[in-house]
DNA sequence: GGTATTTTTGACATAATATTCCAAAATTCC
DNA sequence: GGAATTTTGGAATATTATGTCAAAAATACC
């Protein structure tokens, strides 16, 4: 049971603010949230030490950075035994490719969000980092061929 | 053809710095690359206005938000006419639950992320949202249940 | 291999911003 | 409706960002 810090509208603001320009000095978000300074940024500590907030990040373009490729790739377990499984999420947790890694419904049992710098790349990553891990039932891949959206920012809360 | 910032080990230190820690001030930063403030601050800036760092953004907790449930829907279109694409990735973009959309190879079409408050809100979603564009083939809907990772931070670069 | 040119760096001064404190205002709870 | 609690806004101070310029480093050229 996790406590369930309370938000309000004005949080929410400062919230999808942030989600836009993370970097915003704490005098334009007051001024966009109708705040004075001093409330605005005692708040914005709040969501921070509350859990809300839990950090900040720059957007990266991946391909001037050197990681042109993004892919999707979808994994089933062969079994679920809990040492697979944890064997599997702890591996996950340290390959640094992954950026994102989930657990599903639906047919497959996790999605992956792997950036590698071109298909021979992702061909060591399935060979070197993937199947080393052993308990893997299947594997889907999916290559981002380009980007319709990529947003940060939540829609706004209908309570 | 777009122009290929030159970017070197220190860049991708002060990417890294900030993927992990987007808010830090510049003296941490600086600090952390081993440099002085100044041209700290000038390779930021570089950075910025390269388009090698797209934006800054917050990170939140979606539940305290009060989003808690995260949906991978993936789509096909049922033609490929460019009225009926078009009409969709403009409907992706405008649609404010839709937090990402990609356009993939393999067996779907488009990949989306899609953040909701409940599964009744996820209903509304796909018949208000979804099925009015037209030109849907095929709706495959998973749902998020648990995250094993989720990170910003790039794999260091193997130049 | 050495010199000239270009680029990058670091220190300092100034401007902008964050942070803290406290009294006033607003809100909530009986 | 009044008391207690919470939230707010303004002012003073500390911290940080920004711009300038000379020195150092890297690079190119001969």
């Amino acid at each position: 049971m996790s406590k369930i810090p309370q938000i309000d509208a004005i949080d929410r603001k400062i919230i999808r603010a942030l989600q836009r320009s993370g970097r915003m000095t704490n005098l334009e978000l007051a001024a966009e949230v109708n705040l004075s300074p001093s409330p605005c940024l005692r708040r914005l500590r709040n969501l921070e030490n509350n859990g809300a907030i839990t950090g900040y990040s720059v957007e990266v373009n991946a391909k001037a950075y050197g990681l042109p490729v993004t892919v999707m790739v979808r994994i089933s377990l062969d079994k679920h035994t809990e040492d697979v499984v944890l064997r599997f999420e702890e591996r996950m947790k340290a390959i640094p490719e992954v950026l994102e890694c989930f657990v599903m419904t639906g047919l497959s049992d996790y999605l992956l969000r792997v950036v590698v710098s071109d298909l021979e790349d992702y061909e060591r990553f399935v060979r070197d980092r993937l199947h080393p891990i052993g308990g893997i039932g299947s594997i889907d891949t999916s290559f981002v061929y380009g980007v319709v959206k990529r947003t940060n920012v939540y829609p706004e809360y209908q309570g």
